[in-house]
RNA sequence: GGGAGCAUAGCUCAGCUGGUUCAGAGCAUCUGCCUUACAAGCAGAGGGUCCGCGGUUCGAACCCGUGUGCUCCCA
């Protein structure tokens, strides 16, 4: 078979993924193997794939794949949240541009065409998984509003209604004024922002002209101010109780009150009090019994009751008033000022604080069992130092504002009577029924409920997951439920640490009873090679889907995972692909190779003079088998990938493949080339769930295989310790490589100069059994073995040994050789007067270990014996 | 303002319970090679006040304190 100058990832991509899919290796049952289960954090409806994403799900694939091959019945679950905010703006964008105006349709026919938009656009972000390999059972692909899913949500709602956790009332809350709903409080982002911090003087009532300045960075609100404070013991304002000032341009009269919560220090110690829009001044007119004037229209212009700039935006009546109030000589001065204001996450419009009735959910209650979880390790949060933050979270938790005025979602399903009564229920016929029986003449008369405009948020229907994928609301005992949950590992972004994660262990507890999943995997969050967030409003997020087309999924996964150390940050960077593109290459190059040998392979061979590299492959392949499986049960990852890649290239293709490698036109013995199959079909296993393409594509090419060979479920065998005699033979064996190389180059001579080598060690059957090997490394035409120093050679120490390289004297040039030896005795000269200074030590020697003790004896003993070594051969030069 | 984390080679990071085979890896750099799978390669090399200061200890990259710089979360 003629392979190709490199692999052709296009065909092979597209070609095994149908395979595996085809071969029902996604799919999962429950079986009497143990379950290993993940759910994928359902990427928003609207989503195209990107940078966290990649980074995300790869780190699922590959946990999933290794799951696979390890003896689990492995599901990973698919699927797409509804994303209220989001969906809507997209729909409402769609509709736009057919010249449609949301505002005047119902609510019906406006989510008819969310529903058709969704069809339409709403699978891609799936279909991208598949591109990048990931092994999902798509069978099982779940939408958060789906009949089903939706029917779970409205049943949490009325269960946390009726066990009084759920309630509606008027508070303050984060007004989106793009989106034109309410958020919570983790949907506002605070950045650190550059304002102008306005002086503004207030009249006092009374003759004469009296005034009192206050300082402001939202002059717009004076319009609602109702009050100014001062705190009660500063002396400046001391004499303004029981007075009055007057707002300018509204010329509104309110009170001045005093009160300790006001700093002195900050402005000029007088503070506007707007109860409708800030949260603190609302409950000083609480406290103060102050009236509340809401300026501010729900598209954030200013309202009927701001008397002034009715209808007109924020931002610009922000600007108009100072110059309004410029005008009346109102303004004191101005300075910049930096201060911290807060973001839609969706839609990036600045935050209105907005009194409103909402739905609430009170989390208190469900946040200890949550929080005890996590705390005493029975969730496990990798990296561990999360544990911090969702401690501190979940000890000081608020009531969750859980309603949104929107379309999109899971209706609220509470129903109003004409006197505002209200009825709770999970259908509308249930609300009737409540109605009748509560209100019989009532309804008699009015038989009509109005069910409640708003819907609910996504994450109170995304929290879940976890157990609804597995249908649990329709049939809260079933098997999949049974065998599947809680799942294994969630893999997911700190950044959703309070908006999911908590909110799902919550859920899991409350309903379930249980966990949701055993450990959370934090990944880091994506940098690009400035450290910056990759982001679309910076335009620093590569195309992913060409970056696939044109690299491959394997090496995508490879240059996002290998940078990518647990739990931090990522930053990419276009040379990573580089390096998985060579990695490939190497792959493709080695499997060439090895297939160039099937044909001149020859029965009965003496194998004796490579014996060793093959045993030794096969110990750093146990030794290095067993490292990963330790990186990858605490997720680290990368580490893992890096060990396998240098496993690869370094010890298989530039040691072990060299070490066996028949001379030119040569045979090969059979039993090293099955056996070099062997091994190279176990690294292809190892590497297999970090770059699952190439390495089934090479793995069907080592061999012929029957159907259902296929390296995506073949199973990892159970490694035995590795020989460490072996290891320290083939580190002792490059070792002697190197040196002579080193010494070869140092020396002048030309890589095609043949020489003789001599070697003077007290192992002398270590060196017969690597003899032919060492003879083909170094390019020796001769090993011998001597006990004393050979004259006019060009001497060298490896560990205690000495060798000696008899070539063309000519040729030779021993000064860096010399240097190099002299610098060596001066580093242990040096290294055994610390080892002394130690050992006459009292201290040292009474308070160490005495293993510890005995190590530095030995060190000291190896190192007089090198110096001597290095002494002897340094006299030959 | 409160909390968390980080600072080791030019870059990205390892370094688990303190003990000179522990100062490391990969990438990048330099030198020599078109050597019979691979120049997308091979062989070899250089490179660090382990952020500063103080302390604990026989011994500190590692533990404690402090300063500086950066990052993140919360208000």
């Amino acid at each position: 078979m003629e392979l190709g100058k490199n692999f052709q990832h296009n065909e092979a991509d597209k070609k095994w993924y149908a395979h595996w899919n085809e071969s029902g290796y996604f799919k999962s049952t429950p079986d009497e193997r143990p379950a290993y289960t993940i759910v994928i954090p359902p990427p928003n409806v609207t989503g195209v794939l990107h940078m966290g994403h990649a980074l995300n799900n790869t780190v699922q694939d590959i946990l999933i794949r290794r799951a696979k091959m390890t003896g689990f019945n492995t599901c990973w679950v698919p699927g797409t949240d509804h994303a209220s905010i989001a969906t809507e703006a997209k729909v409402v964008a769609m509709l736009r541009d057919r010249g449609i105006d949301k505002n005047k349709m119902s609510r019906d026919e406006f989510l008819k065409y969310a529903w058709e938009w969704k069809e339409k656009y709403g699978g891609i972000i799936l279909q991208q998984l598949g591109k990048l390999g990931c092994s999902l059972d798509w069978d099982r692909t779940t939408f958060t509003m789906d009949k089903d899913y939706y029917a779970a949500v409205i049943r949490v709602f009325v269960e946390l209604y009726e066990k009084g956790l759920i309630y509606r009332g008027v508070k303050m809350i984060n007004w989106d004024p793009k989106a034109k709903t309410a958020l919570s409080d983790e949907e506002v982002i605070h950045k650190q922002t550059n304002s102008k911090l306005y002086y503004v003087r207030y009249k006092l009532e009374g003759e004469g002209d009296e005034y009192i300045t206050i300082a402001t960075v939202r002059p717009e609100t004076i319009l609602g101010d109702t009050a100014v404070c001062v705190h009660p013991e500063d002396e400046r304002y001391s004499h303004l109780k029981g007075r009055y000032c007057i707002i300018p341009l509204v010329n509104r009269r309110v009170p001045i009150i005093f009160d300790d919560y006001i700093d002195k220090e900050f402005g000029t110690g007088a503070l506007k009090v707007t109860p409708a829009h800030d949260i603190n001044d609302y409950n000083l007119a609480l406290k103060h019994n102050l009236p509340v004037i809401d300026t501010l229209n729900e598209d954030g212009t200013m309202s009927e009751a701001a008397q002034l700039y009715i209808g007109q935006d924020r931002f610009a009546v922000r600007k108009q008033i100072i110059e309004d109030l410029r005008a009346i000589g109102s303004v004191v001065k101005e300075e910049d000022y930096s201060n911290q204001v807060g973001f839609s996450e969706r839609t990036d419009v600045v935050i209105e604080p907005r009194l409103s009735m909402q739905w609430w959910c009170n989390m208190q209650q469900m946040a200890t069992p949550a929080l005890d979880a996590v705390m005493n390790g029975e969730v496990e949060f990798y990296p561990a130092k999360f544990k911090n933050t969702y401690r501190h979270w979940m000890g000081n938790i608020k009531d969750w504002c859980i309603s949104r005025q929107l379309w999109w979602g899971q209706r609220i399903p509470a129903w109003y009577d004409s006197e505002g009564g209200l009825y709770v229920a999970n259908t509308g016929e249930e609300a009737h029924r409540h109605y009748k029986e509560k209100k019989p003449e009532l309804y008699a008369k009015f038989p009509e409920l109005r069910q409640d405009d708003d819907v609910l948020d996504t994450w109170f229907s995304s929290w879940l997951w976890p157990m609804e994928v597995f249908d649990w609301n329709k049939q809260p005992v079933n098997k999949d439920l049974a065998y599947y949950y809680p799942g294994s590992t969630l893999v997911t972004a700190p950044e959703i640490i309070f908006f999911w994660v908590a909110r799902m262990i919550m859920a899991g507890y409350e309903f379930m009873g249980r966990k949701p999943f055993d450990k959370v995997y934090f990944t880091g969050i994506v940098r690009d090679k400035q450290g910056r967030k990759m982001s679309k409003s910076l335009g620093n997020s590569p195309d992913l889907l060409q970056m696939i087309e044109d690299n491959g999924a394997d090496v995508v996964r490879f240059s996002v995972v290998i940078t990518s150390p647990a739990g931090n940050d990522l930053l990419f960077d276009d040379a990573q692909l580089e390096q998985g593109r060579n990695f490939s290459n190497k792959m493709w190059n080695a499997l060439k190779l090895v297939k160039s040998w099937e044909a001149r392979c020859a029965e009965g061979m003496d194998d004796a003079n490579v014996t060793f590299a093959l045993n030794w492959m096969d110990a750093r392949l146990a030794q290095v088998s067993l490292e990963v499986a330790d990186m990858i049960k605490e997720f680290r990852l990368s580490e893992g990938l890096k060990t396998i890649y240098s496993l690869i290239w370094n010890d298989f293709c530039s040691w072990y493949l060299e070490w066996v490698k028949p001379g030119m036109e040569q045979p090969i013995s059979r039993n090293v080339y099955e056996r070099t199959v062997s091994i190279f079909e176990r690294l292809l296993e190892l590497l297999h769930p970090y770059m699952p393409f190439i390495t089934e594509e090479v793995y069907h090419i080592l061999r012929e295989r029957p159907a259902g060979d296929d390296l995506i479920v073949r199973q990892l065998e159970t490694i035995a310790a590795p020989d460490a005699a072996i290891l320290k033979g083939g580190v002792m064996l490059q070792e002697v490589i190197t040196a002579v190389r080193d010494t070869r180059n140092k020396n002048l001579l030309k890589p095609k100069d043949k020489i003789k080598l001599w070697i003077d060690s007290a192992d002398k059957t270590f060196y017969s059994s690597v003899e032919g090997i060492l003879a083909r490394q170094v390019n020796a035409e001769e090993i011998g073995y001597t006990t004393e120093a050979k004259q006019g050679c060009i001497a060298l120490v490896v560990q205690t040994d000495k060798l000696y390289i008899e070539a063309n004297a000519a040729a030779i040039d021993t000064t860096v050789q010399k240097q190099q030896m002299e610098k060596d005795i001066a580093y242990l000269v040096g290294f055994i007067a610390s080892l002394d200074k130690k050992l006459d030590n009292e201290k040292f020697v009474q308070n160490a270990k005495p293993e510890v003790i005995e190590n530095e004896r030995k060190k000291r003993a190896d190192a007089v014996a090198k110096i001597k070594t290095l002494e002897e051969s340094l006299s030959l030069l």
